[in-house]
DNA sequence: GACAAAAACGAACGTTCGTACTATATTGTC
DNA sequence: GACAATATAGTACGAACGTTCGTTTTTGTC
């Protein structure tokens, strides 16, 4: 069967885009159908439930990222410009999604909503701050960073570094953030070296 | 007329506690009726729209905001005191609300939800913001930052710490949370000396 | 205590929510 | 082309949504 994975992955494509306007919450199965023109009932029997559809969108949307964001940053050479990279795409990331990330969105809405929604995107964070930590640590291999940089504290201090872009940029639309950030990006991998 | 004050206050308090875990837009005023075990027509008179009753449960949130975390650090002696002091301020505000300070999660929900709501919110935190920078260039004035620092670089800065930590500490409940703050605010501080 | 104003109530509106059924198209396989 | 498997549609459900209405209770004032 082919037709059946197709229209799944465009539900959760359009899931995506919907979860990242309106939050993971927001997204109704009946408006999600009528958005991608089929029946609700049709729609519904892809997931058997709510909760599984929002958990699939957000599994969607972390093999996007790391398609996106994690595996051309991996490609670059590893120290500052992979870290620098991965900032990038990372915003690019943000901006393709209109609504902003999705993860952003989704850890403020389930910072205290327990379920098996929560149980995923705390492991999918987890991974993604792991991530950072190991740019951290390749970047002490090669020299960009001392020795002694702490990898844990670098990761805590980039990802406040991004969720702070994106506050800016998706909210206040402060036309100076590109260079506040990067301004910051610079700042921070100083302290580092 | 009093009583009509009071039980509006009630809800406006039981409102903020509601949307800090569900989100504004999570806020029913069905459920919000029945915690405050009153009718639903009874609490919708008060506020004519959930529209309405969304923008009073921002408003109520500002004013025990400025309560809570400005005025007190206004009265501290500027510089890195104050600085400091109002980061813990911001904390406690924070970890006093059951799903962490409301401001974050809906400038996460609202980053693509325009209307009334979104300009309400748009406004506070640019007066947060702004609050930001003048206590950075309060420090300038008492030497406590050197004279040439940006003052909206660090606004910038200090408020993606704080988004930084409210994510790890509400989300990923990591018990290293408040040091990896403390680190970070020192050296952030450091930065601009 | 009377009386008007304000506050709270209960019922109902039309709509949308998630979910459960059954039936009809559409698909891939022999 | 037959036939089973899969995919989509259609309909219905009970509950909850925001909102409106008319009524009743509570409140403050004279």
């Amino acid at each position: 069967m082919q037709k059946g994975k197709e229209t799944k992955m465009a539900i959760l494509e359009a899931g995506l885009d919907m979860a990242s306007r309106l939050g993971l919450e927001g997204v109704s199965i009946g408006s999600l159908a009528k958005t991608i023109n089929m029946s609700k009932s049709g729609l519904f029997a892809h997931f058997q439930s709510k909760e599984n559809l929002q958990i699939e969108i957000l599994e969607y949307a972390a093999r996007a990222f790391a398609e996106r964001v994690i595996v051309p940053a991996l490609i670059t050479e590893p120290g500052i410009p992979r870290i620098k990279g991965l900032v990038n795409n990372w915003i690019d990331w943000a901006s393709q999604l209109t609504g902003g990330c999705i993860f952003v969105s989704a850890s403020a809405d389930y910072s205290d909503r327990p379920g098996r929604v929560r149980e995923c995107l705390l492991r999918q964070q987890n991974d993604w701050i792991d991530c950072l930590r190991r740019v951290a640590q390749s970047a002490i291999k090669v020299g960009d960073f001392r020795k002694d940089a702490d990898c844990e504290q670098f990761a805590f201090d980039l990802y406040s570094l991004l969720l702070g872009f994106h506050l800016y940029e998706k909210l206040l639309d402060d036309s100076e953030t590109k260079k506040r950030q990067e301004r910051a990006l610079n700042q921070l991998v100083t302290n580092y070296q």
